[in-house]
RNA sequence: GGCCGGUUCGUCUAUCGGUUAGGACAGCCCCCUUUCACGGGGCAAAGACGGGUUCGAUUCCCGUACCGGCUACCA
């Protein structure tokens, strides 16, 4: 009589997302759709002061992207709405005081201002940081300190104060983690971490804890630099009296930056020219644009891909899977400890595989709407279609497909002259002149007449393909690159491929 | 500083005590290609260190070092 799987992401809206909050949702989606369960995701924006206009949004258009469609969210609805915690906010308070009802926790009245003075005052090189915690606390302006008519007072009067749980002194807690197994603490180590805040909001702390359990959520994953504070998690869940409902955790390994170490930040992205937004953000306030993968020309099946490796594999040589074999191939079992550098040769690899592996027809559209925007308008579908098969091994990006392949659709933007300057002379000149003869005679127009034609033509004026060829290229595509000539004059068409040699013979002779 | 976590080629990783420590990306070389890629073949490249346990440790245990995370009325 297992419950039915229920995982949740849970992020906040403050801005773009990126790589290693996407391969949370990830592997949040990956387990609880092997398991036939539910995916949730629940808005967590209960610092007003950091919300941004816009990130929920971008969460969202960012999970369609990526296939990974919640199950219940503020978006899609669910029985357990509202799906954000500003929304839930009522609902957290009663908790916070039956915690200190129940001597779990307590009210505390410090100032901010109190805060800092308490962090100088005993702020010494072998204690950089003191805690609000048991040694300290009976110091502090508190519903611990102060007697209980002060507190009432205090509390009657409508002073601004906060509830800290109170940890307790020397005990150990200790759970087992999906990944890393048994993790333990102590909780004379932690701090008296604040629940709710003097404007009546839970801390992440109190509402994780709540909105898990009235969520009935079964499985809690999250990023490693959560487990400091799991132990106050742990105990909340046990002083509520829940401890039975509680998930199973799973902390994840972090992605780190390639250079150096520390995790990664969007700074990286910027500083190295890689992008680690999953999509473009643009910052309100700045107007700022981050570049994400999506605008950067990466496939969605690749980078969801890519993701997957970044902390798992299933045991065998296979890097490049489906949604629906990570699905089914996923286990927690196989997630990795330790962080992973983030490398973006690979990450490109994974693109480039994916590229080659889409059907052309799933391109079409994609590739369409780049050269839109490139002003390219492309009418023949048809064509693009057998452009797109012509050029897909040499594109790692989608953007690619335009550097490879404009010149089917447009005259080539600039011809690279000096290529063949050097060693032009009136017996090509004539040779090329002839071929234009030639082709406008011909009535086949499939590559291998079109290059059988040419070499027949280059043995009659005894002069060797290999050195008329790159010409040609230069010609038809302006520079040294793109799929075999023949292959090229046959798509672009009898007409283009005339009037481009035409052209690059003028062209030479006025320069 | 304290607490917690981590540590196999440059990078991502395989190895569930016995392997010439395997694969992939990147690098280099060769082949294919009368451009550039794709593709094929090859080279180079790793168990942080010190102790145990064991017939035998990359693998299990302890310590050290190093790296990271946390140490907010942020998540």
């Amino acid at each position: 009589m297992s419950k039915k799987v229920r995982v949740r992401f849970a992020p906040s809206p403050t801005g773009g997302l990126h790589l290693g909050g996407v391969r949370t949702v990830l592997f949040n989606y990956l387990f609880a759709k092997q398991n036939g369960g539910d995916f949730i995701v629940r808005i967590e924006d209960t610092d007003q002061t950091r919300f941004v206009d816009g990130a929920e949004d971008y969460i969202f258009k960012t999970l369609e992207w990526c296939g990974m469609v919640p199950d219940e969210s503020p978006l899609h609805g669910g029985p357990f709405a509202p799906y954000r915690q500003s929304e839930r906010k009522a609902n957290y308070r009663k908790f916070a005081d039956q915690l200190v009802a129940d001597g779990f926790a307590y009210y505390a009245f410090d100032t901010t201002a109190d805060l800092e003075a308490m962090r100088t005052e005993y702020k010494t090189p072998e204690n950089p940081s003191p805690q609000y915690n048991h040694s300290l606390r009976e110091k502090m302006r508190n519903s611990i300190s102060l007697s209980a008519q002060e507190v009432t007072n205090l509390l009657a009067a409508g002073t601004p104060h906060v509830v800290r749980i109170k940890m307790p002194l020397n005990d150990t807690v200790s759970f087992n983690d999906m990944i890393r197994g048994e993790v333990s603490f102590n909780t004379a180590q932690v701090d008296d971490k604040v629940l709710l805040k003097a404007d009546g909001m839970p801390t992440y702390h109190l509402a994780v804890v709540v909105d898990d359990y009235q969520m009935q959520i079964t499985h809690a994953f999250r990023g490693e630099e959560w487990l400091p504070s799991a132990p106050v998690h742990l105990l909340l869940w046990k002083y509520l009296g829940w401890e039975a409902e509680m998930p199973q955790w799973a902390h994840l390994p972090l992605i780190l930056k390639p250079d150096g170490n520390g995790k990664l930040s969007k700074r990286d992205g910027d500083r190295l020219g890689f992008p680690v937004f999953a999509m473009d953000w643009t910052d309100s306030k700045t107007n700022e644009t981050t570049v994400g993968f999506k605008e950067h020309g990466f496939l969605p099946a690749a980078f969801v891909n890519l993701l997957a490796m970044l902390g798992w594999n299933d045991g065998s040589d296979q890097e490049i899977f489906t949604m629906q074999e990570l699905i089914a191939k996923f286990s927690m079992d196989r997630v990795h400890k330790g962080g992973a550098k983030f490398d973006y040769e690979k990450a490109k690899w994974f693109n480039h595989e994916w590229i080659k592996k889409t059907p052309v027809a799933e391109l079409v559209d994609h590739i369409k709407i780049l050269f839109a925007q490139k002003n390219i308008a492309i009418s023949n579908n048809d064509l693009l279609a057998k452009v797109i098969e012509l050029v897909k091994d040499r594109c790692t990006v989608l953007p690619d497909f335009i550097s490879q392949s404009s010149f089917f659709f447009e005259m080539p933007a600039t011809v690279d002259i000096a290529a063949v300057k050097p060693k032009w002379d009136d017996k090509k000149n004539m040779f090329f002149t002839e071929l234009i003869r030639a082709y406008e005679l011909s009535n086949q127009w499939e590559s291998h007449d079109l290059e059988r034609e040419f070499k027949e033509l280059s043995a009659a004026n005894d002069l060797k393909p290999g050195e008329l060829m790159l010409p040609l290229r230069i010609m038809l595509v302006g520079g040294k690159f793109g799929p075999g000539v023949f292959d090229i004059a046959a798509l672009i068409g009898k007409e283009d491929t005339c009037k481009r040699i035409k052209d690059f013979l003028s062209l030479m002779q006025h320069s």
